[in-house]
DNA sequence: CCCTCTAGGATTGTCGACAATTTGCGTCCC
DNA sequence: GGGACGCAAATTGTCGACAATCCTAGAGGG
């Protein structure tokens, strides 16, 4: 008590994560941006030795993942990335959809619009920069960040929290699809046009607006379908 | 292959589940029924006495729980099971409101809607003999049942997966606030309208019943908050 | 030549013990 | 008597080793 506040700012313990966790977001990294790529086997004792830890916190991280959807754990078998199958695409933006959908109508009820759109026009800069320096990389965590931004606004812990798995496999989708196709202008208009509707309380533009958003990505990374449908085609095969 | 066909139906291993599985689920129907009340400390020792293992696949257990959200993790402390706060039943209801309406809008437009129905027909029946024999318990696992089936139905894995948190946490608030203070009649009564209009594919009905199926369980159990703002007050405190 | 059975290797599942950290209480000094 | 310091108990975090289980490769028999 003796230390004037507004002094050394957030002072923390200096280990404020554990072990677990450092590992899980690791290898969430890795798995997201596909340094590890879907259907790749961990091995526990393999990466207890490349992080220097025991395995029992690496089990818990593995765990935490398996919890998440990240990864699939087989009995007696091993630990691997899922991987994502025409299907699983429709049905993350179908999720997705709805977690949005909700998070939007809050943001849009319950006040401070303008604060949480000078939030999102912040991540569409970042967008527009990664897109000026040609890096598809930086360009898709930006436009993760935005929606992440949105769901954030909403201020419901259960929104964010389900949309966290979510968010990382639309990365894993966007890594694995990467050519996206779409002229990233146009990218950055459809945040754009998002962010007015919001500032302007229009609910209606606002939820068709992501609507539209969403149905784009999806008839994008796996064409024909569609999430009107209600049920994503059973395996569009190899043909 | 020498066993015929349609014999021993789905013969398993016989320990299907691993041991951290068992425990999670125990823990969690002592959690939802209310026998571990919120604010409970569980301890690792303690506990992996009375399961009879090691602290290895009940700290499995435990931290599978957390990541769920259904216990609150503090480091070097303890674990303790999450305390409900009013704030907490908006944010779950709204959670579930958009889960919930994006299963209705699949479960409409996926087809075998009259499938559908059906089933759900089966857990209005199951309420009604719990109801018959006031047995509140077994009418609101019932409850649970509906919408479970309801997301079920939906076919998403995604949407199944992150409503078995928000139903496990409803069973906690129906189980902390137990007066429901609603006819068991009038409770019926609206599923049932909900599956005529899933019937008969009528998709503004069918959404606007749920949504004000919503809107009547928050308001019963958290008298002055609305859906339909944006943010829950802040804390409605202890007035 | 194919199928079956068996032995080996490798991986996960489980356990008990040790180390690190926090909290509460008792003591000491002012 | 009040406050700060320090010790001790309890709890979690971590580790290494053992046991159980599963896949694979190879030999043997039909």
């Amino acid at each position: 008590m003796a230390l004037p506040p507004g002094m050394l700012p957030e002072i923390e313990p200096v280990s404020r994560e554990s072990t677990a966790a450092v590992i899980a977001r690791q290898l969430r990294d890795a798995i997201m941006t596909g340094a590890l790529p879907p259907g790749t086997q961990l091995g526990e004792t393999e990466l207890a030795a490349r992080f220097q830890v025991s395995r029992g916190p690496l089990r818990e991280a593995m765990q935490h993942l398996v919890s998440e959807g990240l990864l699939r754990s087989e009995r007696h078998r091993g630990l691997f990335v899922i991987d994502l199958e025409p299907g699983d695409v429709y049905d993350i933006y179908a999720a997705r959809s709805a977690i949005e959908r909700a998070a939007m109508l809050r943001a849009l009820r319950g006040g401070d619009r303008d604060r949480i759109a000078d939030l999102l026009e912040q991540t569409v800069a970042e967008m527009a920069t990664a897109a000026s320096e040609d890096d598809p990389g930086a360009l898709s965590t930006a436009d993760l960040k935005f929606h992440e931004a949105l769901i954030n606004a909403s201020g419901s812990k259960r929104l964010v929290r389900m949309a966290r798995t979510l968010l990382i496999e639309t990365r894993m989708c966007l890594t694995a699809l990467q050519s996206t196709y779409q002229r990233v202008e146009e990218r950055v208009e459809e945040h754009t046009k998002l962010i007015q509707a919001l500032r302007d309380g229009d609910e209606d533009t606002a939820l068709t607006l992501l609507e539209a958003h969403m149905e784009d990505a999806v008839q994008r990374l796996a064409p024909g379908t569609s999430l009107k449908d209600g049920h994503a085609p059973p395996v569009p095969g190899n043909a």
